[in-house]
DNA sequence: ATATAAGCGAGACGGTACGTCTCGTCTTCCA
DNA sequence: TGGAAGACGAGACGTACCGTCTCGCTTATAT
């Protein structure tokens, strides 16, 4: 069932109809009503099963993503995590934006990631406004900046960029 | 002309679909297509007229919002003055995100503020990326989020929270 | 199972979707295609269930609706008995014309009501085509034709007319 | 306009999906449902369409059919006249049926028909219910009862049957 | 002053996405 | 293992929207 939505999200690029996917997938466009409700909720998903590995790392897994390395660390190997997905997944992510115009910071995916980064940045720097900060840094990752900065010559520096700007906030080191 | 849209924009919130704008702006449909070409057109021209002070400002006004004072606090000015506007203005910008989502780094409204950015931080921080960061500060400016974080009891939250930001990158000053 | 039925067409009233029934009934929708094979075959049986009483009757009942009475007098008591029918499931007759489209002649209630009636009015009128005569006064017993002729203060008018109406094609008695 | 739509009816005989009918005419599925309101809708302006030459001259043309002949044979005329487009137009008859089956005695087309064989049976029959008669005579007027009614080689015998119907119920010339 | 040209109000139209609703089949799961 | 429950395939329907287009009117300009 996903299998047929990535298959789409390749083939589409951008133009992605619920008519066309149904279709294409060989399945009734009742059915990805049914079980997505709408089409933010099919890109959700398939943003979803792309970052679920991410976020259990993040919740669970070994250090430095997981529990237990310095909040700095921990960072840092979110964002070069996070970062990849985003590159490899730019215009789903920029589809996904334009989907979930509408409460886009209630989605539990998103208030996961918000709740992480928040928490990483209140440790270290319990002066700032972490929750505003958290926003910000999710806020760059948006499918048109992305591949506006990915060039085939440079393929992470998007991801450099971020880790850049999270040390910045972050100040110098202890 | 201007008059009637700035009117819909309020009136119809979110829902402004061109015909409906057209309709309550007692002209018809194809007149707002000839003065603005498109939906991305129309919301670009209000966005534009409300930030046209502060852009004249920032090119060739006094200090500290115009050239001649020193960059950290000519970004402090420009980011209240332009966080002024986008808290004024949350809806317009949410609809003109949603609208431009084709070629919105390529606009040049927002190319002229981010060469101004840009400029002002590369200034400040020449061992930083200023083209990302002037990204990833006015990607804060995202009208869904300026509602998200305004509430009627702190009205300048955002604005606050993105001086925050925009200081911690900047670092110590000196 | 029947009586889950019952409850629906009184309850939907007109939107009886299968789905819904099924739901309403407390039962899978599967249980409903096993039973009826399809839409109009759940309506056709309620048909039958109600009207099996009079094909009885007069199929081998005593007379006037049975057999053995003259032509006339039986044609006057059938129309009764329908009449009386219809007027009481209009609702459940208009539903059951929609859905039986196609081959509503093939249908086998159908087919009964009309040789009955062809032969009766073969018998007094032998002059005339009363196959089509069959045809005609079974097409006035239609769902929306019957609600649109019944009001609260004369519930029988559409039977009187229907008696009225087949007395004329016999014509004088004699 | 018209046109494209009568090749459709042509061409898809029952299973005339608006979706189809727009597509084949080369026009959007918006403008048929913005000059037709519904799938009734545009089988109502078929119907319409192909029975005005023969409401005009029922209302007023010349006799018989128009105003002026005696009634028994006006209606003779008006049968004729109505039975050629009916058994001509069958599966569009039985497809507006089928889609207006929500007041089909209210539409204004069966009303004219309705009303003028109603004066025409009251003005001859005056003891019997007019009213319901025209009902009745066009009650026969179904879709699926010419279709299996008419034969390739007695492509008349509906309209023949409906008149000696109407022959019958006005009962022997006064 | 009249004729003509440009521009504007109005809205129909082509095209298409979305989401809801059905029906009838097909699969799954429990007794 | 057989029947109940409901997921699924297919597709129609009606709505909303965008951007194009064609009208007819009005106003301004040129003769």
């Amino acid at each position: 069932m996903r299998a047929t939505e990535q298959l789409l999200a390749e083939g589409g690029g951008d133009h992605v109809s619920l008519d066309r996917v149904a279709a294409l997938a060989g399945v009734g466009k009742g059915t990805v009503f049914r079980r997505f409700g709408s089409r933010a909720g099919l890109l959700q998903a398939l943003l979803e099963e792309r970052s679920r590995e991410l976020r259990e790392a993040v919740a669970s897994g070994p250090p430095p993503l997981g529990p237990g390395a310095p909040a700095r660390e921990r960072l840092h190997a979110f964002l070069d995590g996070l970062g990849a997905i985003a590159e490899g997944n730019a215009v789903l992510l920029a589809a996904h934006e334009q989907a979930c115009a509408e409460d886009k910071y209630g989605d539990p995916s998103y208030l996961f990631w918000h709740g992480h980064v928040s928490a990483l940045l209140a440790a270290e720097r319990p002066d700032l406004d972490a929750d505003f900060l958290a926003h910000a840094v999710l806020a760059t990752f948006d499918g048109d900046l992305i591949r506006h900065l990915t060039t085939p010559g440079d393929p992470r520096r998007f991801t450099r960029s971020v880790q850049e700007m999270a040390a910045a906030m972050l100040g110098p080191a202890g």
